[in-house]
DNA sequence: AATGAATGAGTATTCATTCAT
DNA sequence: AATGAATGAATACTCATTCAT
């Protein structure tokens, strides 16, 4: 029963201050503002965190081991599992399938993760916003978007690059491919959430036509990734 | 004489301001820290700015200003004058070309294009930081992101629009359109400038090579966008 | 058994805060570091102390309860006696014996009674650097030095004074040798207790050379308060 | 002008927190209440100083530097006069002169020495009990005290021990002579100062008649160190 | 145009103390 | 006897802004 109360008032901080960051930011959010927010003492913050900034770091750290885990994990699940089966080949520049099926294959899979990662960051978008401003700053949090892309890592402690490694081990991540993956791919999908409810305010549209709107441009990005395409044949580099 | 020592002064202000703001962000720069970079006495910045607040407002306003007018002119001046000629028809979902010189004519146009847009923004870098950082925040700058998006206003007081909607009546944008370019063309972009700096600082390429990539990758982009690719065809909403 | 935890509890707490409070002085020292030097829920020092003040009054309280009454025992006991024995005179300004021996009797007397004194305030050399801290501060525990002085009191209720007046109707305590006893003699001996540590750590002496060397130069001091030195007779007042 | 007014109000800060660190300590002092004694602004008072500790340090550091040096300057014209002509020698245990007629002379020159450091501690007596008071806390001033007895420093930096060396050789300051200067001499004229307000609501002496005591008695001190003391001989170590 | 001084309203953080169990 | 949580009042320090010259 206590800590149940006491895990309330912690969890009620939390959330305030949650609210508050991705409101106004860091910088402008007033430890006060969020005492009154969360309906507690301010002392109390003093009591369940070290500073403000403890707070903010709690929060950014929570958000980072989650995420990072979750993408690597399912994108070993799923990336993997079709590469140890002979139907993916990922070359430096592009994707290689086998034949249509596998592409067809491919793309069903990672429509179906998209989806969840498209609702996992929409439920995020608070935490995510912070983590946007942040990254902006010079300080602690500088790089702590460049962790979303710890799957490209090209090192032995990644388990998806030793996994192509194993199969390849000619293989590299070429340098456009890992920026493609960040400005075109990881960056459009935090933006999606940080800016969710402000791109919704303009266009008048519903969280669904939103969702299914972003999920459908975003298969063209995963389909020009496809070898084979003429258009990507003609332009690479 | 005098003047010049003014103009400088105020030069020196805004550049600091600029400096100062893009690395800590707005709130969390302090009005001494301006004077001090900027050399100059802290009340001396209270002479020509009415506050911290007008400051940042300037900037902002200068950079919209400029950048809107100056990729409404480019747009107009290029892609107008395509469909004018006839050579290209947008559609609500991508670009339709007559021919495949047409296709490779646009794509060298959008290359040039992208090129300066790329050199202006990396000048740029800073205010365009700043901008992300202050649209990441609710308030009078919310929303100014999407000042981007001009070109892409469905109104009669867009040049662009007007020229498209004389040559074809039934002509919208669709959704899907318009996000497309938000998400996967102007945050591409502006965010390649915010983090131009930590990207660099991450993989160790030189100013040069970081930009070639960021061009080649988005030529793949502007290519998906193209009516004709099987890819397109067979993924179309 | 619970009185032995719950008494092992209240002397933790007396010893942290004494240690405490003689470090960093009352008011730098926090309920939370007693707390926590003590080893004892920080609520718990406020079942044993109605406050933080309370803590300090108690410590100070007992030290001079104990302290005066031991010294005003050993002096009647001692210097009365001789006294009383017709070996000693005191006059206003300084001590006149009868002869040579009783000289020579009350100064080995006397360095007995200092060697006592100075294990006794070394012992105590925490409480009584509190004291000194305090007596320096406005408020309750201001005077609380010249409780020392109580042996010199000029009234009826002093005992020693009581003594020596049956003896000599004419006697007063004069300014002089009020003044002699607590700047030269009271003060030493607390300062030598409350700059104990620090002066042996400068002066790189052990606890026995230290106290040794004091009490030394001490029986200068007392000697120079005998009368028949000439010296004192050039300058008496 | 500018700078009287300028002045004016730095130097009420220094007056107002030199005269509530004298009576409430350090610690218990508030900002706010220098500010109002002072009749500044709060803020105005970080314009002038860092932090609450550098007015104290400020002020520690002025006595430290003036009350050393003035020190100084005096014991070597005096003294080191003195042991120049020939008059005094210096050992280990106490002082020795060559004839009656320089036990005078450095007595009257002692009295007057000693009535101008008398006058000066009592000018200075609010800023000497503060350090009196930092002194007795762990940190940066805890051994400031220990500065006092520089002019007994046993090296060739200290110009009096350098003259005294010059003349013997083998001369080094004994363990006890040290510290009879230290807790017999500069202790008891440092708690002169610091207790002179309280010792006189005490006494009810007046300030002339309780430096005239403390200058009477501070002779005999003076006079035990004189070789050919009677007393001295019979009790030397 | 320039500046040193001054200020009102905050701002994060602290702290002694109390409460409920 | 003991404790985790809670709190009101302060506390040192800050900051954007203004003033007087």
């Amino acid at each position: 029963m206590e800590q149940t109360t006491a895990k309330d008032a912690r969890e009620r901080i939390i959330d305030a201050a949650t609210q508050l960051f991705s409101q106004k930011g860091f910088d402008a959010t007033r430890v006060n503002d969020i005492a009154n927010t969360a309906n507690v003492n301010k002392a109390l913050i003093y009591y369940y965190f070290k500073s403000k900034e403890d707070i903010l770091d709690f929060m950014v750290h929570s958000l980072l081991e989650n995420t990072v885990s979750i993408a690597m994990d399912y994108i070993q699940t799923n990336i993997v599992g079709m590469i140890k089966n002979g139907y993916l080949d990922i070359k430096p520049d592009r994707l290689h399938f086998v034949n249509a099926e596998a592409v067809e294959n491919f793309l069903q899979h990672s429509y179906k993760f998209y989806e969840q990662v498209v609702d996992y960051v929409i439920e995020k978008k608070d935490i995510i916003r912070i983590l946007l401003l942040e990254s902006l700053k010079n300080g602690k949090h500088q790089n702590s978007l460049f962790s979303f892309m710890d799957f490209m890592k090209g090192n032995e402690r990644n388990p998806i690059f030793k996994t192509i490694y194993e199969a390849d081990h000619d293989f590299v991540y070429s340098n456009d491919m890992v920026l493609f993956e960040f400005f075109f791919s990881i960056i459009p999908i935090i933006c999606f959430a940080a800016y969710f409810d402000d791109y919704k305010a303009v266009t008048s549209l519903s969280d669904e036509e939103l969702k299914g709107s972003f999920l459908r441009v975003s298969q063209i990005i995963t389909s020009s990734m496809i070898s084979g395409s003429d258009i990507l044949l003609r332009n690479g580099n």
